[in-house]
DNA sequence: TGAGTAATATACCGATCGGTATATTTGCGT
DNA sequence: ACGCAAATATACCGATCGGTATATTACTCA
């Protein structure tokens, strides 16, 4: 296994669940070679430093969360059922997160915030990403006459995902579902509420 | 200032800040040290380890939280009221948190999680108080006739704390107050609609 | 098939970590 | 005023951290 691009992806495959469940700070790079089996020398070979470890695992965290998410919600036709989905997707991060240690969005945004500038930025970007694609579903909505008029996308997309992260980490911290449940239920008649 | 009790106090005021923005890895011994101008061998006179020293600091905060919250919540008279404060009460948490670094419960939930179950414990049981409180404003609110009667306090409960709480998050890594702002005009429509 | 190079492994660096053993200081009781 | 004990300061411990310099391995291409 010579191929440093398989390597690499070795490397961050193995490091994203350690940096996920661990943190930064706390996650080490001998975690990394124990889980990969690889020395110290092929990580510090492909990568210039911890950050950009760091950096690459979550920039795949993204795109595993943002590539099941978007799959579930293309599945769906109106923008009611798509805010369903989303609300739904989410309920399987307490006992079956995609990737273990919970929402990496949520948990690094905790730990960026005062002393990772590196990770803050991007983690400033996904949010915007993900607050937009949701605005877009609700705009669609209205336009396709399946969401009131009234309602104001962008004020319901960081809404949504506001409720939908602290939910996340209320029934993580708890160990069960209950707590995204009940949000769950209170997101549903939301969407009942603002759909034609 | 050779009381013991005084020391102790100002290793956690001092402390407390540090643990809240660096997280209890990052947060060194050396750290507190340096905010204190006390030596390690003070700080180890007085607590068993740096888990005690975090432990403390914790309560510290949750009292701090607790006190400042529920002074809002007495001043006001009905259930829509004391909602509605508690809301506008966690708005300054973004620009001037009473602690710097955030919601310390919110942050050590995340930090907490899968790696330090000593305070895992503590936060738990500073959440379940913390939506204790909020579903029992609730009921009294349906008891005295100011909140419609099928609410389930409980389930409202959860949806505002965890709500609250995502939309810290978002606007502490943004950087600025607009998505709080956004969730306190939905949470406030909500209380609108749930008030008789 | 052997030389050269890219990739990985090994061995080591200074710094810092949490924690402790011991020295020093401070204040109280007599 | 002095001695004793509690509180704090100092000096040190082994372990581990991120990172690097160098040795070794494996593959490519002539």
């Amino acid at each position: 296994m010579r191929d440093p691009q398989q390597t690499k992806q070795l490397i961050i495959d193995k490091a994203l669940p350690i940096f996920n469940t661990k943190g930064y700070n706390a996650a080490s790079i001998s975690d990394i070679t124990a889980a990969t089996g690889i020395t110290k020398g092929a990580i510090y070979g492909n990568f210039k430093n911890k950050d950009e470890v760091a950096s690459a695992s979550f920039d795949h965290a993204v795109s595993i969360v943002v590539g099941l998410l978007s799959k579930k919600v293309r599945a769906k036709g109106s923008a009611p059922e798509k805010l369903k989905a989303i609300v739904n997707y989410y309920a399987e991060y307490v006992n079956n997160p995609p990737i273990p240690g919970g929402c990496p969005i949520l948990n690094s945004s905790i730990e960026a915030d005062d002393n990772l500038p590196f990770l803050k930025s991007k983690v400033i970007r996904t949010i915007a990403l993900m607050k937009d694609s949701l605005s877009k579903i609700v705009n669609r909505g209205i336009l396709e006459g399946q969401i009131k008029r009234d309602v104001d996308s962008e004020e319901l997309a960081v809404f949504f995902y506001a409720t939908i992260e602290g939910a996340i980490s209320l029934s993580r911290i708890e160990g069960d579902g209950r707590s995204y449940k009940h949000v769950r239920n209170m997101l549903n008649k939301l969407i009942e509420e603002i759909s034609i």
